[in-house]
DNA sequence: TATGAATGAGTGTTCATTCAT
DNA sequence: CATGAATGAACACTCATTCAT
């Protein structure tokens, strides 16, 4: 369904209206398989003037990338206000995460699966906006348990594994939810939240679980491919 | 590094040469930027026996993601022997799982990366899979709860979720342990076991984080995209 | 460098500007890779005002070749002034000629390289100058060469291909001359002169090379491609 | 007129009826005028496969360039019999330059025309050609002149610009024998002949024109384009 | 006098796929 | 069992040109 052509826009507007396209069009066919003519029609203007204002499919897909990055960044970030208590910013935080993209799945599937499988360039650009959601979440977890088990030892050399699974968890209960009829932004949070609140609290009260030493190697496959 | 090219080889052992030519192709290039004609010349083989053996584009991605997904299962199934406790297996499954990983990344790529951004039926194979590899480890980490904690009281309405975060969770950590240097396939499943052993295990002992009542919309954004 | 933009001027001004970046954009890429948008822009102009003055590519380049081939003729007209007597004219005419190529490389380059290599009615453009420049060099060269040796007898039939030599030999030089370091217009000119002086007072002074008669075909070539 | 479709030919010969195809649309049209649409037509092949063989418009180009450069210089050199006398070795080796360029006129199209208005690649082919013949033709002159005159004493300083001017007839003269009706490489040649022989001849012997020295700036005009 | 906004038609190039042997 | 020869259809990108103001 192509947009009404309107004709003679201001450049901003277009603009937008191209990256509008351009999100959809990547979100639901990946990088490779989107056609700057679908794009273009899409955003109801001809091929010509994408270039003219986006210059190539490369700097399209980035503009989306940065777009939708900084977007849900904000996001995130708006949601948790820093004068909560940092279990009720977590909270919230991971409430605006599952909402935002609930409310823009073309964009989190740019960021989350397209971007990922495309050139270190693309990659690297979400690399970084994970990074940093991934540091502001952390924290506010970290804090969190610290508050709840008031025990300040950290067993910092797990911090980055867990905080990928926490990450990992989050972006897989956002597919999750977004796939599921009937759950909500709230119910995937407070998943998460239970999920993390809890096994973060063990963990730093020195409860933990031993793998057994005495293993042979558990897994005889062969060379790798 | 273009296979030797050996002549006359029976069908099953060129099918398996271009099999391994896909995947490796596809796992670091996409399935839309692979070519056939790359995949050939891999393989060592012209390409119209490419078309002999594995009939399409479509059919020989088809036949990545099978391959590549039975040798996952059957990884995760034979590193978790049903002798053993529930906790000894799952943490087996897990250690194997990551093992077969970090072995096989270009196969890793293709499962998890490149097969879901391509079309209903590619993800759909992938999600059979995965389908199957959750329904393994959940049981396995319920069982391990319930003998931890002696609790047969069950959450049940969360459970789908949590099982989602925890696989969700295991492929970024195996994406992590990949991609980070000096992470063994051991530490990225011990990090996991402590994290999911305590966290379900509160769960399921009653101990909660229970969500704010009173909460306003925490989102206040426009349409979705 | 773009012109500086300046606005507002009178219409016999701007299409100066204009001619000057296209003789400049023209020169150094050739008709067909000149686009209208670097022309524009080197002029310090919008398109359409382009084409509001100048029409059409077509027509601008047209526009590029006649004021060129103007300039040139003039140039080398009024280097000879005709109470000179007439070795004399001709080489003031040779000098002009040589120092106008070298201060305007890229118009010379437009009538020389670019014009001939694009369609009938360019080449027909600069023919015209160039018939006219050979007749009016021929004379004088003819005039010259009467006076030095006083022989009145003309090889008619032949003039017209000396002609041809004589034009080509000086345009070769032209573009030697401007991209040898240290040669100069009088250099140039200078050589010209002596080797047109004696090839054709020793032609008209009836010493000539005799072809053989006896000649089989000297190429045995196959077909025209 | 597309050439007769003829299916599966072995490559040596596809290359061929390609180069043919390319050399005549790129000196009918010029290099960036020329589309590779319109020379896979004319070959009578789908495009793809004169990118299979030929690789791209570039790589295209430059073998018409070498094909067509290799052509002309062995033709030249086997004209000239190095047994036979200077002069009639000269003599020869004219008539096979006319006589080819007659005979090829879209090979030397794209050689004095099309190759050197398009980067400097291209342009470099073909100076390396024209200085090979260059060298060649400007020895046989000097020998030839040499022996009519028996005067060792070569005004050494001149000869590069004396070589230049020769060439530049000569392909001037190329020119003109082939858009004049009646015109044969032999006139042409002879022509030459007479003009190179003499005038050489009368420089060698001393008798030279000499340019006034008291002459003001003969050429007025402002700074440069 | 001058331009920001816009496009139809074309370019070079690539790719999955198929014949004929 | 295996391949050299070949192509239809598409894609990213560009350009001369026009309209509305």
């Amino acid at each position: 369904m192509p947009a009404v052509k309107t004709k003679r826009m201001p450049r901003a507007v277009r603009e937008q209206q191209m990256l509008d396209a351009a999100v959809q069009t990547f979100g639901q066919r990946g990088y490779m398989a989107a056609s700057m003519d679908e794009i273009a029609e899409l955003a109801g203007v001809s091929k010509p003037l994408v270039y003219l204002y986006l210059n190539s499919k490369d700097d399209l897909f980035s503009a989306c990338i940065r777009r939708e990055a900084k977007a849900l960044t904000e996001a995130v970030r708006a949601g948790a206000r820093p004068e909560l208590p940092a279990d009720r910013q977590l909270w919230a935080g991971l409430t605006a995460f599952f909402t935002h993209t609930a409310r823009h799945p073309d964009g989190w599937a740019v960021l989350h699966l397209q971007a990922r499988t495309h050139g270190e360039v693309f990659a690297g650009e979400v690399a970084a906006m994970r990074a940093e959601i991934v540091a502001f979440v952390t924290q506010l977890i970290l804090a969190t348990a610290r508050d709840a088990h008031r025990d300040p030892d950290l067993p910092a050399a797990e911090v980055s594994g867990l905080a990928e699974a926490l990450v990992g968890a989050a972006e897989s209960l956002a597919d999750w939810a977004n796939s599921t009829p009937g759950v909500t932004a709230r119910q995937a949070a407070a998943t998460l939240m239970n999920f993390a609140w809890a096994g973060l609290g063990d963990l730093m009260a020195g409860r933990r679980w031993t793998p057994p030493e005495d293993d042979e190697d558990p897994a005889g496959q062969g060379a790798p491919t």
